[in-house]
DNA sequence: TCAAATTAAATTGTGTACAATATAATCACA
DNA sequence: TGTGATTATATTGTACACAATTTAATTTGA
């Protein structure tokens, strides 16, 4: 039954379950989220800021793989929120650094239980988790 | 060096990995969806339109998980492109039946291009995609 | 049988994503 | 040292993505 088509077979893609599990695990992040005032993608951006404290736009964007486009938008609302700072750098004024507030630290102490949470309500044995964990760095390693 | 914040790192989500690849994936598909004016999304819709030939947009958002929010502007799209028809149903006028027209299965055999060369740009041994896409799809199933 | 419930699409509003372009600061080197 | 190239961020325009709501058609059950 195999014709020239085959390629173009939704379920002959690999690309497709990427991009669609993508999707529905944010999805399920979002009544977690919704409880610490974050969207998924500003969470990963207060990720980093945890962890770092003090980083510029171009940085962030290496950690996250997004660009200013939609880093300017995200990190002013996260500025209004009172989450973070933004100042241009004395050294090089080209450079917006971006620094974590202490409500931004605060917030930290809420955020911890999202994993948590997440863990709870999606059931995959770790080996599988662990697996897929190798095989999607191994795929973005190759984008370098 | 354990800590109490080690679950909100960024190297430790499975799901940040998840959602980078699938970006960085769709973006290496553009140059090549360009020549055939498709974005991704319209690319992976139009796989279910050559399969399926005419379905409407409830089966079409199960195929693709989408919804009308978004399957609605983007059929409109293809339409206006020439790539399908859109017509409410004469047995149940709720559904809004989807056709692929000429146009859209002549699309079909500059399409069969697209993965071939998409293939030839991401370099992932067979055993890993095999690999991958089991994972994918195990966690896809383990969503309904 | 007909009003309530359900269903399918469309609409509205918010928030990404990203290509392309613009702007401003800094760097490199002739 | 000045000017052309480079760099960092911001802006603009297009296209998703989805929650919440609306509208219209159909189904259900007292």
């Amino acid at each position: 039954m195999a014709d020239k088509y085959d390629s173009l077979k939704l379920e002959n893609q690999l690309c497709f379950p990427l991009y669609a599990c993508a999707k529905e695990v944010v999805k399920r992040y979002k009544p977690f989220l919704d409880k610490i005032d974050l969207t998924y993608t500003q969470y990963i951006a207060m990720m980093v800021m945890w962890e770092h404290k003090s980083v510029n736009v171009k940085e962030l964007g290496e950690y996250l793989f997004l660009d200013s486009g939609t880093l300017t938008p995200l990190l002013k609302t996260l500025e209004k929120k009172g989450f973070v700072t933004r100042e241009r750098s004395k050294e090089d004024e080209r450079n917006l650094i971006v620094k974590v507030t202490d409500k931004g630290l605060k917030l930290r102490d809420e955020a911890v239980k999202v994993p948590m949470e997440m863990s709870g309500c999606i059931k995959f044995e770790k080996e599988d988790a662990a697996q897929l964990y190798r095989l999607l760095h191994k795929m973005l390693d190759n984008f370098e």
